[in-house]
DNA sequence: TAATTACCGACTAATTTGGTAGGATATTAT
DNA sequence: ATAATATCCTACCAAATTAGTCGGTAATTA
């Protein structure tokens, strides 16, 4: 099991936001030097995180990134969401919700799958921006 | 966050074992039929399974795999970590969580990973073999 | 000796990951 | 106006990983 070095960056990206949240935009160019990360990944990255409404942008000059709400309001688990995609690790179900897996998916192993999933998003909904900083 | 198939795969194949324990060594073409799953594919995954000393080898048109200890004695931690390889789900932290990114990781996204981690660790740990039969 | 099994190494195809390239578009400062 | 700085957008690309396959060898049993 492994998330990938999207999650890191992003969540590094986000806690210089929340760093400086309510101080007006940051831009990109910025986060990537601070945190000497790729500018055009960057961008990518917060293409995610423009459509799930955690951040919004401003173009120009003085523009950049900004949190839409206080660092504390904010849960890891959402921002991991929007970086990662999808947050299931199952790959025995195909993605319209059909079984094909031998034992048709009753069986044990998604017993302790489930355990997992639960224990991750439990850690991660629980912990928020703010405590990050 | 994902698990690959060879999670699945093998931990339904261990849960195989562990319903036929102590009733003589199961092949693997067995188990392949039974599963629907790739027997080649599986041989490879039982060369890691063996070599931590999970299950036990028979060669022979009796022979198979079996486990090397009751189910009840064997953590899901174990099977994964030798099916996997590696436990840590993250690039900058070693398996038993200290950070070793080497761009100044004293970075607050450390906290939650480390927390992730432990949440995964422990739920791999809680559940043995028999816990999924 | 034939069948069945584990074992072994290389090879391949598909997918994901991390990152680039080259712009277009919007805004601001001069 | 225009230069500079931003986001935004659609590709493309290289490396790594994943999920297998192929073809055979070695050991054991019926």
């Amino acid at each position: 099991m492994k998330f990938s070095t999207r999650t890191t960056y992003g969540l590094r990206a986000m806690i210089e936001l929340a760093r400086s949240y309510e101080q007006g935009p940051v831009s990109l160019s910025f986060i990537a030097k601070q945190e000497k990360i790729s500018q055009k990944y960057l961008e990518r990255l917060f293409a995610g995180l423009k459509k799930e409404k955690i951040v919004k942008s401003a173009k120009g000059s003085t523009g950049g990134y900004e949190l839409t709400a206080a660092p504390a309001r904010i849960k890891v688990f959402d921002i991991v969401k929007a970086l990662e995609g999808r947050m299931s690790p199952f790959y025995c179900l195909t993605e319209d919700g059909k079984v094909h897996c031998g034992s048709g998916c009753g069986c044990g192993a998604t017993k302790v799958l489930v355990k997992v999933q639960d224990a991750v998003n439990k850690a991660l909904r629980e912990t928020n921006l703010g405590d990050l900083i």
